[in-house]
DNA sequence: CGGTGGTATTTTTTT
DNA sequence: AATACCACCG
């Protein structure tokens, strides 16, 4: 028997792949080697004999998904581990088995989605049910407030979305929730109507995929049964990120055999946001007494210097199980930290480096990520790397399925796979223009609403009804459903990619973007992209079910049981048939879900070039060099300007230092921090950016501070800006006056001349001119009219600016400050000629007979 | 109806 | 700065 290579594991390791059964807790530090235990212990549960559909991986990416699979994979095939039949599991002997590859592997999203799917009569849903993403939920939320008639300033429509999602992340449902006061009374209100309108669209929200698979499990015990039996062995990445519900699943899934294992660390919790609850993995003993915990202390990733400086920030906080990484690469080299005037030459800073790194040290622009905390800051990033002839891919950012017309097309193949999706009709009834506008749109939503039926039947009906519609709608919704009914002919016959293709001809939609202008091209490439990662995964989903065809087309019990009486033995057919039930490699259905679940990863040639991407979307990812941008106060960390108790204060700013932490130790080698003194936000005036407190955490010894010098101009005699404290701007040394105190190596990275003439920059040109010489001139900026604006400050979002304060506007004339809105810098003013308005605070000075001292 | 231009809004982070 | 939304006009 093969040893598994389990000497090439360290002892901690070791211990938790060999603990085969019962509760298990690895807490694994960051480059620990997790992936690789989870992965191992995997495929020594196969060696024993498990087969591997009892086995069940939670992730929480499908990024992560897809490591842990292509992992697997790999030890099962290094170790020729094939798992046994066993004669006495009937449905093990129907099951594909693929390649012996455990087939539950994937993000709690799509498990849930996968089992919904397949028990969608309990939960009262078509089995095509329509998975909403966020637009859709945001549009829902808006049409639902309009029809309500609810005040937008009492109840946003994100705000009931964010508060929808919550509820339903702690497992509440409509009827469960309660309001507390005026808001969540609103909420309660509109909860239950959002869920209506959701099942009247046969949809679901993300929420709802792990929130309905847990509601039928807690009301039926045979069902908790049934997944309890089939899934022996759970295992779940990320542990520290899981939310109540998802706990909830993991309990009715492990109640009964009890092998659950969970592998995290508490230090690296960053979705508190999403509803995350970093106390399931802090008190994990509590539920599960009998846990077995095993530690990862020893770091395989970063040099000594980049976990003292990580550690050194995360140890802070008061709530986290203490440890601390160690590694045997001790030292490695200092951690520097650079200091650039604003935004854009922060990004060349990053772009130089690159380019230094490459030219003097051998690194290449793959092994390099650059990691900010929004993703707003990744389009000056892109401007200098490109004007710097470096290559770069981002990860996550705008999505690519996000865009509208990506969006038109999915709506086409969905409105072919189910006519019954209204918001697919909705969105594409009159793209491209054919003459169904609003008028007419409007007309058919009354008719439907009116008589109980969806829109399209509704559609079809008003074909004929000379009361409803003229004669030329008419003619123009027959022409529409023609056009529908004709690709949905074809649907059936067709592969998904096919499909596309000839709905971009015949719709007439390839043709609205065949202008010249670089909007239409993009638009037009982004289509054909998606038409080619549609090819993509035909050609790896044809690949995949090659090796068991013929298991796959036997089935016979678990392809049609929706009509059967639903005992035990049907349902857990249905949940557990194969995937592929024909012979169709990617059916349409599939190929939905799959989109709708892939957000944000990349299609097509990714992975080249200096990776930029998220604090967030790098976590679980490694480079040599890492360039964290953006490191000051408010930005990272952030910081909202909504008032909010000490202890909630201090509960963000405890997951921005996790996240923190969770940039700084994706760093195998080098590791750059970087910040500007003043950052521009939204195309407002730039406004001062004091540093990171992130930065004052970690100890000096570690770092190497760096600034950009005045001017770039060898003329220029080249002086430090600072800390000369040569021009006694207040502001200034406000803001740095805690970072001056410590003892600062001054040092030129970017070394004027040499880098600003070097082939690369030199055709930046216009980047270039960011490099104008530094004016100490922040404070003394003006309006155009020569008065100075009313400045505002990053710690408090209102700028500086009070409820009725005067002010004065060039147009409008006096005014008092009536409120503050949460976004920062926009107030809402009432003027003295009556008028009221909401304006940016830059446009305001101070009125001078009320302004204070 | 459809396209154009002007105005208001942007509430981190992602499945 | 970029985009979504809206009002107006051909």
């Amino acid at each position: 028997m093969t040893t598994l290579g389990l000497d090439e594991l360290n002892p901690s390791q070791r211990a938790a792949v060999e603990h085969l059964s019962g509760p298990l807790l690895i807490l694994a530090g960051a480059g620990s080697g997790k992936t690789r235990v989870i992965a191992y212990r995997m495929a020594a549960l196969l060696q024993r004999g498990v087969d591997a559909d009892r086995i069940l991986a939670v992730t929480f990416t499908n990024k992560a998904a897809g490591e842990l699979r292509s992992r697997v994979e790999g030890l099962v095939t290094r170790f020729g581990l094939l798992p046994p039949l066993d004669p006495s599991d009937a449905m093990a002997q129907v099951l594909p088995r693929g390649r012996g590859l455990p087939q539950w592997m994937g993000t709690f999203h799509s498990i849930g989605a996968r089992l919904l799917r397949r028990m969608a009569d309990r939960a009262e849903l078509p089995s095509d049910f329509v998975i909403l993403d966020d637009d859709d939920q945001l549009k829902l939320c808006k049409e639902l407030c309009q029809r309500e008639k609810i005040d937008e300033t009492a109840m946003p429509p994100r705000a009931l979305r964010s508060q929808i999602d919550r509820a339903k992340n702690h497992g509440l449902l409509p009827e469960q929730y309660r309001g507390r006061d005026y808001f969540t009374d609103l909420v309660a209100r509109l909860y239950p109507l959002y869920q209506a309108e959701l099942k009247r669209l046969g949809a679901v929200d993300f929420g709802d995929l792990l929130l309905l698979p847990v509601v039928l499990c807690d009301r039926d015990p045979e069902l908790r049964q049934i997944l309890g039996r089939r899934f022996v062995h759970v295992l779940v990445d990320e542990f520290q990120d899981v939310n109540p519900v998802q706990y909830q699943f993991l309990r009715h899934l492990s109640s009964g055999h009890r092998n659950l294992v969970v592998v995290g660390d508490d230090d690296q919790a960053i979705y508190g946001w999403r509803g995350a609850d970093v106390r399931l993995i802090l008190e994990f003993e509590h539920d599960w007494p009998d846990v077995h915990i095993v530690k990862l202390e020893e770091n395989y990733r970063s040099s000594q210097v980049i976990l003292d400086a990580a550690h050194a920030v995360v140890s802070l906080n008061s709530q986290r199980r203490d440890k601390r990484l160690y590694t045997q690469r001790a030292g490695g080299e200092r951690i520097i930290c650079h200091e650039a005037i604003d935004e854009r030459r922060e990004a060349l800073y990053v772009a130089n480096t690159v380019l230094l790194l490459q030219n003097e040290e051998g690194y290449f622009p793959d092994d390099c990520a650059v990691i900010y905390r929004t993703n707003a800051q990744s389009r000056v990033l892109e401007e200098a790397l490109r004007a710097c002839g470096v290559p770069y891919t981002i990860v996550g950012g705008a999505r690519f399925y996000d865009r509208a017309e990506v969006k038109d097309v999915l709506a086409y193949l969905r409105l072919c796979h189910n006519p019954a999706d209204e918001l697919a009709l909705r969105r594409i009834i009159n793209v491209p223009a054919r003459g169904i506008g609003d008028k007419t749109v409007t007309k058919l939503e009354a008719r439907a609403r009116l008589g109980g039926i969806p829109l399209w039947l509704a559609l079809h009906n008003a074909l004929d009804d000379e009361e409803l519609l003229g004669s030329g709608p008419r003619k123009k919704l027959r022409a529409f459903l023609d056009l529908i009914q004709g690709l949905r002919q074809i649907a059936a016959t067709l592969p998904v990619s096919k499909l596309a293709r000839e709905i971009l001809v015949r719709t007439g939609y390839l043709a609205l973007f065949d202008g010249k202008d670089a909007e239409d091209q993009s638009r037009q490439e982004n289509v054909l992209e998606l038409v080619g990662s549609i090819e993509e995964l035909e050609r790896e989903s044809t690949a995949q079910t090659a090796g068991s065809v013929e298991l796959g087309s036997a089935v016979g019990p678990g392809a049609e049981t929706d009509d059967a009486a639903p005992n035990a033995a049907a349902l857990e057919a249905a949940l557990f048939a194969p995937e592929n039930e024909g012979q169709k490699p990617l059916s349409l259905g599939e190929y939905l879900t799959r989109v709708a679940l892939v957000t944000g990863e990349e299609i097509g040639d990714s992975g080249r070039g200096v990776q930029l991407m998220t604090a967030h979307s790098a976590k679980g990812l490694e480079f040599k060099v890492v360039l964290v941008t953006g490191l000051e106060q408010g930005l990272f960390p952030s910081l909202r300007s909504t008032i909010e108790s000490e202890e909630e204060k201090e509960r963000r700013i405890a997951e921005e230092r996790r996240l923190c932490y969770v940039a700084m130790t994706r760093a195998r080698e080098r590791l750059f921090l970087t910040h500007a003194q003043t950052r521009r936000i939204f195309g407002m005036s730039p406004r001062m950016s004091p540093p990171s407190q992130f930065l004052r955490e970690i100890p000096a010894d570690c770092l190497e501070r760096t600034l950009e010098y005045d001017a770039p101009s060898r003329t220029t005699p080249r002086r430090p800006l600072r800390p000369t404290h040569a021009h006694d701007d207040a502001s200034d040394s406000r803001a740095h006056a805690d970072f001056d105190d410590l003892d600062l190596v001054q040092r030129a990275a970017l070394d004027g001349e040499a880098s600003l003439t070097s082939g690369a920059l030199a055709q930046a040109g216009a980047g270039l001119s960011a490099f104008r010489p530094f004016r100490s001139a922040r404070k003394t900026a003006t309006l155009d009219d020569g008065e100075p604006r009313v400045e505002y400050d990053l710690d408090d979002g209102a700028g500086g600016l009070r409820k009725g304060q005067r002010v004065r506007h060039p147009q409008l004339g006096r005014g008092r400050i009536e409120g503050i809105t949460a976004w920062q810098g926009t107030v809402t003013v009432q003027f003295e000629s009556g008028e009221r308005r909401t304006i940016k605070a830059q446009f305001l000075r101070p009125d001078a007979e009320y302004c204070e001292p």
